[in-house]
DNA sequence: TTATCTATCGAAAACGGTTTCGTAAATAAA
DNA sequence: TTTATTTACGAAACCGTTTTCGATAGATAA
């Protein structure tokens, strides 16, 4: 609750409230003189604006809302350190909200959003989303939304992505390099145009190497499931010589999986994963990492998301920016 | 911008706004007949309530905001899961602010608040903070403030914090039956309580066992300057047999050290740390750790300020919620 | 001298809801 | 039958800004 407004202001100074009001928008309309006075009574009352009935008449929330799935890896927090920097250069406020991979929930969120209360929307969309209805229809409002990380292309508008599909086929000769034969793939969810993209990456090394054993796997978000799913893949006759995993979630899963299974790394399977945290190089044995540039990722989504907040008739065609991952070689690839 | 307004809906079912309004807040004003009518229409023509003009006119945002530093390590980011969770269930928005460790900033955020912005605010300080007047200049304007993890306990109001000083004490009496003779205790901020207390409960368990070697270090922001720190500590003559880690992002940087420095964990120097993460059990050494509670943390503080909102008369009194950490006792401290 | 600017300000209408208060009709109480 | 009460709705004020549109006085140009 605002206690000083600008009614006030305006009685203490014998000014009208649209005096008071252009004068702290530092207006041509207002003389210097008054402007000073405005802005010191202002100061000295303590006066803050009231950030609702502002946005009310201007018809400008100055937030941006972040949907995710969660924030349970690091890839998801840094991104967050990155939009909320620029946001913050901007004067913009940053709500969040998490899908938990669930598409009705994705869809509550978006609705929500038509109502006015953000300006632009940065989005990662969840495991489930197989439909974008919910996503045209807020940018249709006129909206703006740029994707980041999980994204879909096929919508009118930017997506901040990384080269997945090099980095995959390229993690996948590393892994041939070093005379793997049995490469499996373990990946979240199918919809999802990253993890195809990683997936159509390791297979086109496959075949371009003339490999035949393929194998992919879709592990979800019940850990007891993934186990399951993990370790029935090294019980199995066509037992893999490699792994990539697309989801960071899953290495410490991976990990505890060969080490109940006795399955040794790198010796007996070669380990590599798209990841984005510090500890990789301290694991036992250090994790082979396909860092994404999260933090960057964060921040080049929120600059082009108020570069087009910026222009009020933006043009609405599917663009992407791809910024590069690194492949950091260690020894579980060894 | 919100396409079709509660005018537009009175207009077509010739009805009053306010009867539309009170309609759709299921009023007893109002016949269930015309309740029925208003809500198919509203429904029909896709009406939003513009949240800027409600929370203009109610004096209430719904939403909350969480100051935290960073999202830099796995604690905040679980955290904020919990207070997303707890949020969305009592229809709230979430406002996510960092402060990046610095008191200006905290200081311009908590500003801000003072407009209305937020219903309430979960905040864990940052290191410089070492005054709390614009802390309390918000709470005095009537919006609630619960603390979580860095706290200020002098302030009137909860806070929900782990067991620091206990779980300090049995940390260091673990090494000390370890045969440590030479512990050393890296925190970050001598400012903050969590840091004071887990200094404490450190000091207390070495004089308890009548232990006089004492070494507490302070490590900041910067990587470079850190890594300086602990190598420093292992060149100098009094070199300790074990470590207590306040904060998890030293956790890399340790390793670090110790690996360049060829101090072997944990024959020669056993490590132990506050965190809260997943792998711990995969580092090489696998890391003795003191979890945290995260998500519950975050959802006790966020259940705590729903409570106080509903009350609009609360008591604002100094409060602490414990929740207890949990050691893990792995090889690196062994 | 008169007409035209220019600079500076205020009245009032938005923005889109919520809430108070009044009122007419229907019902209950006397 | 008269009076009191309840039910169901609408008119209008209100939340605190922003913005449009005048209005006025003084300066300038014709």
């Amino acid at each position: 609750m605002p206690s000083v407004t600008l009614k006030m202001i305006a009685k203490e100074l014998s000014l009208s409230v649209a005096t008071v009001s252009k004068a702290l928008a530092n207006s041509y309309e207002i003389s210097e003189g008054t402007k000073a006075i405005v802005l010191e009574a202002a100061r000295k009352m303590g006066y803050i604006a009231n950030p609702y009935a502002s946005s009310l008449r201007k018809r400008r929330s100055k937030t941006v809302a972040v949907v995710i799935p969660e924030i349970a890896d690091s890839f998801f927090a840094k991104v967050i350190n990155g939009i909320e920097e620029v946001a913050l250069s901007y004067g913009y406020h940053v709500l969040i909200y998490m899908t938990h991979e669930s598409l009705s929930r994705e869809q509550a969120i978006m609705q929500d959003f038509r109502s006015g209360r953000v300006d632009g929307i940065l989005m990662s969309v969840s495991e489930e989303t197989d439909t974008v209805e919910h996503i045209t229809a807020v940018m249709d409002s006129n909206v703006p939304v740029v994707f980041f990380d999980r994204v879909r292309e096929e919508l009118p508008t930017t997506c901040v992505i990384t080269n997945d599909f090099e980095s995959s086929y390229a993690a996948t000769e590393h892994l041939i390099s070093k005379s793997c034969q049995k490469i499996a793939f373990v990946g979240n969810s199918p919809t999802l145009a990253i993890n195809r993209n990683r997936e159509s990456g390791y297979k086109s090394a496959l075949k371009e190497h003339n490999i035949s054993y393929e194998n992919v796997l879709i592990c979800g978000n019940d850990p007891k499931s993934d186990y399951k799913i993990l370790s029935s893949l090294f019980k199995s006759d066509g037992r893999p010589d490699g792994v990539i995993l697309s989801v960071e979630k899953l290495i410490p899963l991976l990990y505890q999986v060969c080490h109940d299974l006795k399955v040794e790394i790198p010796s007996q399977l070669k380990v590599l994963t798209f990841t984005n945290f510090a500890m990789a190089e301290f694991l036992n044995p250090p994790l082979t990492t396909i860092n994404q540039p999260a933090y960057d990722i964060g921040k080049v989504a929120a600059q082009t998301l108020f570069k087009k907040l910026a222009r009020s008739n933006h043009i609405a065609e599917a663009e992407s920016i791809v910024l590069p991952s690194e492949i950091i070689f260690r020894e579980s690839s060894n």
